[in-house]
DNA sequence: CCACACACGTA
DNA sequence: CGTACGTGTGTGGC
């Protein structure tokens, strides 16, 4: 029969994927780079799904030294280290090797290539057809009518080196190539050649002779320059020749019975992909490769349980009838916008893989009254990726409110692993259940369509595939004790977000007009006069075309730099503005006039352009919906987009006239505002223990003029306004792991002065300082952060030998468990806040969170209920060794309502 | 058309 | 060389 025996270098193909594949991209959280593993793995799956092999086994050099070292200690001298980043990836591809079942071999003293050899020649001589890959030209010397040199290329491509091909890119035979390549040296493996013979020459005495012994035979024939040349080094030569021939008869120990891949251990493989963190490679390993006896059939992980169909009127409403109380999964296509949601397609699956796909316009009355009653049967257990998007679309399209979700794995995962941007669905499914989903097309994804049996594939399996993918996140949620934070806080939370997003915040849009014609004509009268100064018009959004004037026209100083030249930022205008103060020549003039101009151009465009936006997000309720994204941030925030009310402009009187334009709605009288002041302060003292800190709290005095009468060593009524400032900065500056040179740099004060302040602080409040380093110190240790109810942030780069991003994970860390336990609380108010304001029968609502503050529109005659409520409620929300002080505000805006 | 850089708003 | 975000604009690559 037809057996073909692959044979792969993994040094060699591992070590040229290591430089292939960027390695920051390439790194788990316990800090193992894998960017070498990865695209092993990928070259391995390629060559086995291009050369179908029966036979595979992948040769390793060992470290230290081999024959070749000690008949000639130079070789393979002069290499640079092995960097600190491959090492130990190599026993990983050997760990990987194993779980795939495929034979791996190393023998001391030789390389690589010489088991290659010895199994290619073997091979051939049991009939079998050969396939070598290395990318050590020493390889060529066995291409022969029954052995194919693969040769890996740039792109992954890999060259097929026939007899043919290797004598048109070398010009000699493969057998010949040993003696050219002993001629004119082998840089690689620190083998000098014959100076003055290159390939040309080589091949024109190898012709000429036949081979390098005829060649050293006839050496005194051979005349001019390289003839001597030839001579004179005739020793080199032949070691050369010695060293860069592969042995093809090691004595190894391995017959080609054990040579027949041994099929995947699918277990062995999904935990070691989990610490690799491979997502995309384990669905391709487990269906390009065979698997092992036995492994075939794993429940709930094989496709083949899948039974979808495509609903007709009425059997949305009999598949549900028989099903009502078992967990299902639920997939929605359609719009989870706030407001606007709608479901075009829908799927639900069971545990025994059946699966109905149905197209909302084919729903029956009866249909919509059977999935209408299961949606809002919270003793109805549903899994859900992004359940707040479900939950708008279902709203939209159904007008019905869900309950019951037992497992959003969008949620889940987030707890899991809270630093990725998205959470994709089929990605989580390849990297924690090892199924490839179908793809879906672009027109599977439009909203009512017409769908024929072959689109049911995608939303079906998807359905489907959230039950086992549910069940597997919740095991590793509950062995890392994060279950409590899914269920208890986040999972209860989304449909308080959803609620938020759904009432949305009254607009004035007739104050946002306002201030858009009034901040437009301070763009254009800014710009005007901007372009007056210099006498020509600019692009004063284009901070390219800003330095061409700044610094070319206008010869100014060069500001700090930036990738890509220098910074234009208000900070630096300020500067350059200030250092033109004194002198009075036409330039300076000019140069002021365009600074102050450009600054004010930069603040209006910022107001008119937040306006703009702000008015084009109010939906035809007169409110605007915005998104609260609740597993983007890594600390635990929530965010807010489409639009940002999160970031409403607070700070400036021009500023302010914004928030002006947040007013209640119909049926309310008032917003109030409600926020937590100083909380990240107040965690500091009690996650710190520092006394101190904590009496400051405990007496309710001004915080930072405590802090400075303490670090100044005066009384709290002395210390002056601007030491009062500087000790606020570092305040705040602590919980962003401030260094000396930023808190000088902030503080516009010398790096002493800094470096002394800081040292006075930390003197006052050691315990302050001590939990600082514990932090990171700790985290070093665990691989994460912790906030006090336990949500995790991981931090690999703290270990990193680039200071960089060992610093600025350390800044993180400092960051994530103060940032983070604020946001655990905020999040405990609101849900104990909704639950007050329902169970009390008030009409009031939360509108809006941000981060620290929650907005609230206020029904008529509730204000000092609902005030009295939030007080208590947020002042409650956890028990720390300092008070929780809540600051109210009540008013007819957002403005007003500040206090 | 898309990704990136820059600038800047909030806590 | 202070954390966490989102948005608008310009720019230069494809």
């Amino acid at each position: 029969m037809n057996q073909r025996l692959l044979l792969l270098d993994g040094h060699s193909l591992a070590f040229r994927s290591f430089f292939a594949l960027p390695k920051d991209a390439f790194r788990t959280d316990q800090g193992q780079y894998t960017n070498g593993i990865h695209g092993f793995v990928n070259t391995l799956l390629k060559l086995y799904a291009d050369t179908k092999p029966t036979h595979v086994a992948v040769a390793f050099d060992l470290s230290g030294g081999t024959f070749r070292t000690k008949e000639y200690a130079a070789y393979k001298g002069g290499r640079a280290d092995t960097p600190e980043e491959f090492k130990g990836q190599i026993p990983l591809i050997q760990e990987v090797l194993d779980a795939l079942g495929i034979t791996w071999l190393t023998l001391d003293q030789y390389e690589a290539d010489d088991i290659i050899a010895t199994l290619a020649e073997r091979g051939v001589k049991e009939g079998m057809e050969v396939v070598v890959s290395s990318g050590d030209k020493d390889a060529y010397q066995l291409v022969n009518d029954r052995v194919t040199l693969l040769y890996p290329m740039p792109r992954s491509q890999m060259l097929e080196m026939t007899p043919e091909v290797v004598k048109e890119r070398t010009g000699v035979t493969p057998d010949q190539y040993p003696d050219l390549a002993a001629l004119v040296g082998e840089k690689a493996d620190n083998l000098p050649g014959v100076p003055g013979v290159g390939a040309k020459t080589a091949q024109k005495w190898i012709a000429a002779y036949g081979s390098l012994d005829g060649i050293i035979e006839h050496a005194d024939e051979i005349g001019g320059k390289v003839g001597a040349s030839l001579r004179e080094n005739i020793e080199q030569v032949k070691l050369n020749r010695k060293l860069n021939h592969l042995l093809r008869d090691m004595p190894l120990e391995v017959s080609f019975d054990e040579l027949k891949p041994r099929g995947v251990n699918r277990e062995a493989v999904h935990q070691l992909f989990d610490t690799l963190d491979f997502t995309s490679l384990r669905p391709r390993v487990l269906a390009e490769l065979p698997l092992a006896e036995g492994d075939t059939e794993e429940a709930g992980e094989s496709m083949d349980a899948l039974e979808a169909v495509m609903a007709g009127p009425g059997d949305i409403a009999r598949w549900l009838g028989g099903r009502s109380t078992q967990r299902l999964g639920l997939y929605i296509l359609g719009s989870g916008e706030p407001a606007r949601g709608d479901v075009g397609l829908l799927a639900i699956a069971d545990e025994s893989g059946q699966a109905i796909v149905a197209d909302r316009a084919d729903f029956s009355e009866e249909d919509e009254a059977s999935f209408v009653s299961w949606i809002e049967d919270a003793e109805a257990p549903k899994v859900i990726h992004e359940a707040k998007a479900a939950w708008h679309a279902i709203k939209g399209a159904f007008n019905a409110h869900l309950v019951g979700v037992d497992v959003d794995t969008e949620l889940a995962a987030y707890i899991l692993h809270p630093d990725q941007r998205t959470y994709d669905l089929a990605d989580l499914v390849a990297r924690h259940i090892g199924i490839a989903l179908p793809d879906m097309e672009a027109d599977e994804l439009d909203l009512g369509l017409s769908v024929g049996g072959g689109a049911a594939n995608g939303p079906g399996a998807r359905a489907w595939a959230l039950l086992p993918l549910a069940t597997v996140l919740s095991g590793e949620l509950a062995k890392r004790d994060s279950t409590e934070l899914l269920n208890s806080l986040e999972r209860p939370l989304m449909t308080v977000l959803a609620r938020m997003e759904d009432r949305g915040i009254a607009a004035d849009v007739a104050v946002l007009e306002e201030l858009r014609s009034a901040f437009d004509a301070r763009v254009t009268a800014a710009a005007e006069a901007a372009y007056a100064a210099i006498g020509h018009d600019v692009n004063l959004s284009s901070p390219k075309q800003l330095q061409g004037v700044l610094f070319d026209e206008l010869g100014l100083p060069p500001t700090r730099k930036t990738k890509s030249g220098y910074t234009t930022n208000a900070e630096a205008l300020t500067d350059l503005y200030a250092q033109l103060a004194f002198r009075e020549d036409d330039t300076a003039v000019a140069g002021r006039e365009f600074l102050g101009q450009l600054l004010e151009h930069r603040d209006a465009i910022k107001l008119k352009q937040s306006v703009e936006g702000l008015a084009k997000s109010v939906l035809s309720d007169g409110r605007i919906h915005t998104t609260f994204q609740q597993t983007v941030a890594a600390t635990g925030r929530l965010s807010s987009t489409e639009p940002n009310l999160q970031n409403i402009h607070a700070r400036t009187e021009e500023g302010q006239r914004i928030r002006e334009a947040f007013v209640p709605g119909d049926g309310y009288e008032s917003l109030m505002t409600v926020d937590y002041s100083q909380i990240e302060m107040r965690l500091m003292a009690h996650q710190s223990g520092d006394a101190a800190l904590i009496q400051a709290f405990i007496d309710g005095e001004d915080l930072h003029s405590y802090v400075a009468g303490h670090v100044y060593g005066i009384s709290p009524s002395a210390v002056t306004s601007a030491q009062r400032n500087k000790i606020k900065a570092m305040s705040y500056g602590l919980v962003y792991g401030l260094s000396a040179f930023g808190l000088s740099r902030q503080l516009r004060i010398d790096r002493s002065e800094a470096q002394q302040l800081m040292d006075d602080y930390f003197e006052r409040f050691g315990a302050v300082k001590r939990y600082l380093d514990s932090i990171v110190a700790q985290a070093r240790k665990d691989g994460y952060t912790s906030t006090i109810l336990g949500r995790r942030r991981y931090l690999p780069d703290l270990t990193s030998d680039n200071r960089q991003r060992r610093e600025a994970a350390e800044r993180m860390a400092l960051n994530a468990p103060i940032q983070g336990s604020a946001a655990d609380i905020i999040k405990i108010a609101m849900l104990s806040v909704d639950e007050a304001l329902t169970s009390g029968s008030l009409t009031s609502r939360v509108l809006l969170q941000v981060h620290d503050e929650l907005v609230l529109e206020i029904a008529p005659g509730e204000r000092d209920a609902v005030r009295e409520l939030v007080e208590t409620h947020m002042g409650s929300a956890v028990d720390l060794s300092v008070p929780l002080s809540v600051g109210v505000g009540v008013g007819a805006n957002w403005r007003a309502a500040a206090h």
